[in-house]
Formats: C-alpha cells, structure tokens, sequence
RNA sequence: GCUCGAUUCGUCUAACGGUUAGGACGGCAGAUUCUCAUUCUGCAAAUAGGGGUUCGAUUCCCCUAUCGAGUACCA
C-alpha cells in the first residue's frame, strides 16, 4: 500500500435526512486527519438509493459544516479535479466497473424478484435460520452461474429486471487492517452475494460506488463509523477484484456515539425524546416536523466542535478545551478510542459555558444586544450591553440565558418575591431603607465605589445590619433574591432609577 | 441465532508491565460574598468475572458475562 500518496480523505454521508452529530463527528475527524497531514478533505454524496431521497437534505449538510467550520478542499460546490462530487451524476461510471467484476468472474448476473427472495427469507425465518444468499444457494438460484450465456443475454434484452452480484469466496480467510482496531481476520464463508448494481434504476449499491470512487478520487483514508466494519471484508475483495489492492486506502472504524441512558447507539430521534438537539442545525421535514438544531439552542459551533472532538478521542493531558487549529494539531488516529461513547447532554453544556465566559465583554455585549432589542429594550446602547454582560457572563451557559439573568436592569420589578419579602422586608428594614434612599440621594458620582462608601459609612455609623439592610434593598431593585453585588446594580440603573425603584417598593410592599 | 467489535468512577477519559489508578462533567459537603450564580477547598465514586504468562498485571493470552454493530436490490 503507497503510503506516499497525498492524504486525501473523504467525507460521504447519503442525503437521506439532516445529518446527526455522530455524522458531524465523522466528518470532523476526517478533517482534523486531513488538515493534520497537510491534505485534503473532500465531500462526496451519496446519493445512490433514489427511494431515500429527501429534498433539502444535502443543503443541510453542506450548511451544518459550514457552522461548523470545517472547510471543504473538493466537493459539489467547490468542485474539484474529480467532478462530479454527487453519485447520482456519476451514474455512467459505475455499470462499467460492475461489468468488469462479471467479466473476471468475481461478480454475476441474478435475476430473482424482491418478491421470491422475500418469499426465500420468510421461509429460513420459518425454519429459525437466516436467509443468506450466498454459494450455497447462488448455483440454484436464476443466475448467470447457471443460465447459459444466451439465456442471460436474452432475459436483460427482454427488459427483466437483475442486479449484478459480487461472488464472494466460498471459504477464504480475508485479513484486514483496521486503523484503530488492529487486525481483523473474517473468513468469506459468513458473507453473503452482496448486490453491487441494481437495473432498477441504474444504480451502483454503496458496496460498489463507494470503492470505486474511493479509488478513482485518490482516497488514501477511510475513517467512517463502526457500522462499516462488517462490510470491510467485502471491500478488502472488491479492491483485490479490480486489482487495486496496492492503492487501497487504509481504514479507521470509529466508535459510535451512543444514547445518554438506555440503549443503542445514538438515533435521530433521541433527541426530542430526551431534550437535547441531535442535530447541528435545526431540521424541518419535508412534513413540516422540526427538530431542534445546537445552532438554534445557543451553542457556539467551536463549543459543540471541541465537545465532539473529545467524545471518542483525547490528546492524552488534562487539557480540555481546545481550539480547532489545537485539535488539528494534535489529532491523530491512535489516541481514537475503540469503544462507544455516550454522550452526556450536561458536558456539553459546560463546554459552551466555557466559550461563553472566554469571550470578550466587546464580544458579548454585541450579541446581547439585538436578544435585549427582541425583548422590547429600546434604550440600551453597545456600552452598556457590554458592560452588563461583563458583570453577568460568569452565570450564564448560553447566551439564552442573559434575557432571564439581566431583564430587571431594564424595567422595574413588577412583582416582589414573597419569600424574599417575608424575611428582608420586616421589621425597621422598610424605614431603613427609606433613610438609605436619602444617603444615595446624597452621593453626587452614582459609581460602586461612592454609593458603597456611603453605603457602608451609614450602617457602621448606625450599627446596622448589613444583610438585612442590602437584602431588603436588594428587593426594592431587583424584586428577588438574585443578581450580582447591589453597587453595581446600583450603578447599571442609575441615580434616578434607583431612587424611583425605591419609592415604588416602599409604596407597593409598606413602609 | 450467526459474524465482527468493545469492556477503567454514573458519564467522557488518562495511565501504552511497576502510580496512593490521575483529570473533567455531574453529585454531595464546606468556605467566601449583601442574595443568587461564580470561585475556592474537600468528599464519595472505577480497572466486568475467572483462569493463565510474569518478580510484578488496568496494560499481554484464553474462557465466561455484558454491551454494541452488522446480518436489505439502505447507506
């Protein structure tokens, strides 16, 4: 096998629904792999099972990836030396290939319906066996093994239906090469005539296009999901069929994603069933269904990213947050796990509280400010949007979560928590606070520094108590028990707001 | 059922024959603060089981168990 060659991977999902993170994954790797080795990461569609076809799947994928900056080298939209990059346009290719595999009697011609192999199936299920079209049955089946040359030539003329069949070996040791895996060896014997061409409609199975455009593109890495590995016999002879075996590409099965609790692996449609999103983007079917997307949740992609990378692989150290130039640099196939990854909803958002925080207050304040617009602020600048998200950052995940954490800055509590109410608002506090009203009224620069110095001045020289004091004006200004340090509020509202804020609890609470 | 693969705290994982088996998420407890959150400190928590090999096994081999995938004219 060359191992010279310029890396060249490629990402190939089918467009048969929006892609899934596992997919994500997939494609991330590939293009860590690539990027790492200085190569290329090329998308190619799969578009060969015309039944599946769902519209607006492959703009999906090629947005999700986008999103998620993982930049395509050769693809339906970047084009490339090797276009097209979407199978259904490489039709004419394929029957060739499938043809050659009859002529070198590695393949054959079969002409039974889906009806009598369905009956064939129904009736091993009978018997508590598995239906398994292989040697044992190929010789007495419709073939080509057993029709004569003639007979095969007239049955495709007449217009009846067949599909081109790979003759797997009957008892062959096949040992393979797993990047991850090590060694593999599975004898031909447990393998079935897999279909490589269907007339139907002029297709190649993924069996057959798959190899040959893997090999006609130059692909030097395979690295797809763990499903594939019971199929990887199939291709190690398929590549030896066509006499490729010395530029065959050298495969990695990753792990698979699987559910947070229960079983299985990781599915479409776990998703709205256990409140988080499966996919990067959100999804209307072509029913109208829509299922949440991370994009729509408020995660950063380099959050979701770097949470991705991380489930089913690790560079080895403590460090875990890691940006995607890091991950390129460090990413290698070796450090991949072998076993299935659940995934855990609550990691991932931490991992988004962790960008959240690392941005800047500039940052913040301008993606803060349109979601206070949505909520009716109108008289809120970049400045102060800024400097609100700089004093809150460190309590929200998402940037969902400012509206909730900062709304009291902008209109004044309507309604006062009871039970804050029940324990500061008692007792003296009420005509405490009305006494603090005038000692603020008395402060000239509204800053932390001057409202707290004549704060702290007045409850030392009064002997009070200072949590039931800012408690209760906590109440007046905020309405609850929550928020960050009361000067700050202070400050953030302003001389006359907070005056205004105080009046107004001491008339709707008692004085 | 058959084939292949996998198996370290609840979860993601580190330790590639010698460590008190480390970190992170989550959980619990405490400290700090005017509240909440943050932060900090601490605690609980794992090598699936059984055989080998070896001076020594999480690490290598075998068996069992469990989990996962595949078993389509789907990818």
């Amino acid at each position: 096998m060359a191992t010279e060659r310029r890396v060249r991977v490629r990402f190939a999902p089918s467009p048969t629904g929006p892609l899934h993170m596992g997919g994500v994954r997939t494609a991330l790797y590939n293009y860590l792999f690539a990027r790492h080795h200085g190569g290329d990461f090329i998308l190619r569609i799969e578009d060969t099972d015309s039944h599946r076809f769902v519209p607006g799947a492959e703009q999906y994928i090629i947005e999700s990836l986008k999103w998620c900056g993982i930049n395509v080298d050769e693809g339906i939209e970047q084009g490339g030396p090797h276009a097209p990059y979407r199978q259904s346009e490489r039709k004419e290719i394929y029957l060739k290939y499938a043809l050659q595999l009859v002529e070198s009697g590695d393949a054959y011609y079969a002409f039974d319906s889906s009806e009598s192999l369905n009956a064939m199936r129904a009736e091993a299920e009978a018997r508590g066996e598995t239906f398994s079209y292989n040697h044992t049955v190929r010789e007495k089946l419709e073939t080509s093994l057993r029709l004569s040359p003639q007979e095969v030539q007239e049955r495709i003329a007449r217009g009846d239906q067949w599909v081109i069949r790979f003759k797997m070996p009957e008892n062959k040791l096949v040992h393979m090469k797993d990047l991850i895996r090590g060694e593999v060896t599975v004898n031909s014997a447990t393998l079935d005539d897999k279909v490589l061409y269907k007339s139907a409609d002029n297709l190649p199975t993924y069996h057959l296009a798959n190899i040959v455009d893997d090999h006609l593109m130059e692909i030097t890495h395979v690295i797809r999901g763990e499903e594939w590995l019971p199929s990887l016999p199939l291709h190690y002879l398929l590549y030896r069929a066509f006499g490729w075996s010395d530029t065959q590409p050298l495969f990695a099965h990753l792990p698979l994603l699987l559910k947070p609790t229960g079983k299985g692996k990781l599915s479409k449609r776990d998703g709205d069933k256990m409140g988080f999103p499966v996919f990067p983007l959100q999804w209307t079917s072509p029913e109208g269904e829509v299922s949440r997307g991370y994009r729509e949740d408020g995660y950063f992609p380099e959050a979701f990213i770097n949470m991705l990378a991380l489930l089913g692989w690790n560079p080895g150290g403590e460090q875990e947050i890691f940006s995607m130039d890091e991950l390129i640099k460090l990413f290698s196939l070796e450090r991949v796990g072998k076993a299935g990854a659940r995934f855990d909803p609550e990691k991932a958002k931490w991992f988004n509280a962790q960008y959240l925080r690392a941005k800047s207050d500039e940052e913040l304040g301008a993606l803060l400010l349109p979601i206070l617009r949505e909520h009716g602020v109108r008289n809120c600048c970049i400045f102060l949007a800024t400097k609100i998200a700089g004093l809150m950052k460190e309590r929200a995940k998402f940037m969902s979560d400012f509206w909730d954490l900062t709304s009291y800055f902008f209109f004044a509590p309507e309604h006062y928590d009871e039970k804050v109410a029940a324990k500061y608002w008692k007792g003296e506090n009420p005509a405490r606070i009305a006494e603090l009203k005038e000692v603020l009224a008395a402060v000239g620069d509204f800053t932390v520094e001057n409202t707290e110095k004549a704060t702290r001045d007045w409850i030392e020289a009064n002997g009070l108590n200072m949590g039931q004091i800012m408690n209760s004006l906590r109440l007046a200004l905020v309405g609850a028990g929550k928020g960050p340090g009361m000067f700050d509020v202070c400050e953030l509202l302003g001389k006359e707001e907070t005056l205004a804020r105080i009046d107004r609890a001491l008339e709707r609470l008692g004085k």
